[in-house]
DNA sequence: CTTCTAACA
DNA sequence: TGTTAGGA
């Protein structure tokens, strides 16, 4: 199991993300009405949350302090999810040695790192780490 | 007892 | 966003 597969893992319950994020259930379930996090159900309909889950609501709650609404957090997660795929294309089309590769990612992890906990890219970045 | 959805003195 | 009702 890598670690993409560890953090999309589906682990804990509402009452645990609520103090690691300190969000009330109403905000967690309100940003998963309109789609910012898809946390995964229990056959008991209960919501169960993964780390990168977490992630995600803390980087909404960053978001949200600065000023973001909800329009613009989405427009934050797509442009980032563009930027991904963007590195994901570029490694695929093997147009970039290994080293260019680690030279990029530090860069754009540095630049994700001046907007808080920010991008890092739900945990996909991970997977060029390997 | 915890979590869920829906609704609003 | 908070809070509460009524269920699961």
């Amino acid at each position: 199991m890598n670690d993409d597969t560890r953090r999309n893992q589906p682990l804990f319950p509402i009452s645990i993300v609520m103090k690691l994020t300190e969000l009330s259930a109403r905000q967690i379930r309100y940003y998963e009405e309109h789609e910012l996090i898809h946390p995964a159900r229990t056959d008991g309909n209960r919501r169960m949350f993964s780390f990168n889950d977490v992630d995600k609501l803390l980087e909404i709650k960053s978001l949200i302090e600065q000023g973001v609404n909800l329009a613009g957090i989405k427009r934050v997660f797509e442009l980032n999810q563009q930027a991904v795929n963007l590195l994901k294309n570029e490694v695929k089309n093997e147009q970039m040695s290994e080293s260019a590769i680690h030279r990029r990612l530090k860069r754009e992890l540095m630049h994700a790192g001046r907007f808080g906990k920010t991008s890092l890219i739900q945990g996909e970045l991970s997977r060029f780490f390997h």
